[in-house]
DNA sequence: CTAACATTTTTCCAACTGGTCAAAATTCTT
DNA sequence: AAGAATTTTGACCAGTTGGAAAAATGTTAG
């Protein structure tokens, strides 16, 4: 008996559509895509937020359109009728995670000076750990499942991304600003050290216990990783410390 | 409305017991724990093998006995023979986990010197997150969750190491031979560099592309990480280049 | 060999799940 | 205010899921 690979069953050809939702192919009916109303947007949005409490805990297999709706204080055909489907509110989170996700990183400009850039880099991504630690675990569930909804996104946008950001520290090491390492290590560095403040919270908080737990613990995190990310852990002579 | 927290409808009292699987009270009998047969020890591993492969990806919520018992070659009721409850899996799951995943923490000695200490420390984090992967993943999801099946161990047994191995990096901070920083974070930020490569494996190899993101990955990582925890990104002289 | 025990299979079930549908209630437009 | 469109509800369904019970089939010590 072979091991037998894991089946996917997840989305058995969605058979029909409900009412209008996106456009009708095949008629020569000039696709009246409704402006979406009032009630529509609000709901949506109640939907997507509710929607983030949900996956980014259990992940997307883990979760129920009951439980979604409950967190949304709607039924769930009341809920169905705005998204036809599961995976339809997964997807649209996912999508409009991604840019937010890597707008830190677009941001680090290759004309700035190396540790400036890297700096705030850093900060930024450890702000939105601190603000938005459900994004960060909703990537990271996706992440840890093997990204099946999203890898086109990441094999494609994300990469391109990285590429281009890869050869800015390139170009800064080459004039000697910064250390000759590997650029696509030193942004998985980056990643890992500050979503793991989101993703490991749980942790986080129990090792350091209620007196650093707090809400200090991101700015010891940020002094830290600033100092790693600077010097490493090797010891320099203490500047005011004469004596 | 209010919002609701989510419910955490999972494990509704456990009503009935299938047989024998762990002591009774209240008879005077002397509790005849059977010390297992070569089957029961031979399938119980075949089980946690499959229950590691499934979790790991789904999570507990996100995954059936079903899936698990596909894997593991047998049908549901056999496998509930062995583990009476799908929760019963899971806590053996990572009960063994726990242990294993804290060795390389423990195997951190005061007596040594800090540098390859800390060296080597990192070395076996990243080789666990590449011959362990699942196993990494199991934790990862756990951790999502709010850690709801295993937040004693944390808080007990693990940070009591945590707090053990932070006195031993403060020792050496206070002996010069380590930069003063906070020695709480800098494990996590060790957690957190190694166990991205496991945890976010599809986008290292998505982002990586085919010809870096091969085997040789682990051994890029470690030389990157190594000298990032040594010096961090500020340029230093090459020692082998004087001209 | 066979009784006692261990293992496996078959059948079954109630709750949960994703999703449909028609009717009722509400909101918007004129 | 009325008609049209939108939104919400309640009833329902087929497939899945965790698990129980009991019968059938091995295994093994005496």
């Amino acid at each position: 008996m072979p091991p037998s690979k894991l089946k996917s069953n997840e989305a058995p050809v969605p058979p029909r559509r409900q009412q209008d939702a996106d456009a009708k192919a095949g008629s020569g009916v000039p696709v009246k895509a409704r402006p979406l109303t009032r009630i529509q947007r609000e709901k949506q949005d109640i939907i997507l937020e509710a929607a983030l409490e949900v996956f980014s805990v259990h992940g997307f297999r883990g979760s129920t359109i009951d439980q979604i709706a409950e967190v949304a204080g709607m039924s769930k055909p009341n809920l169905l009728y705005y998204f036809p489907r599961k995976e339809e509110i997964h997807r649209r989170l996912m999508s409009e995670l991604l840019v937010t996700w890597l707008a830190p990183l677009r941001e680090m400009d290759a004309k700035g000076d190396p540790f400036p850039e890297i700096r705030s880099y850093i900060r930024r991504k450890l702000e939105m750990a601190r603000d938005f630690p459900r994004e960060s675990r909703l990537f990271a569930n996706e992440m840890l499942q093997g990204a099946p909804r999203i890898i086109e996104m990441i094999e494609v946008d994300l990469k391109n991304l990285v590429d281009e950001k890869a050869q800015v520290l390139l170009g800064w090491m080459d004039e000697g600003k910064l250390a000759r390492t590997d650029p696509y290590h030193l942004i998985f560095s980056i990643w890992a050290t500050t979503q793991h403040y989101a993703d490991f919270d749980v942790q986080v908080r129990a090792v350091l216990g209620p007196a650093r737990g707090g809400e200090g613990r991101f700015e010891d995190a940020a002094r830290y990783l600033e100092q790693l990310f600077l010097f490493g852990l090797t010891p320099r002579k203490q500047p005011g410390k004469p004596a």
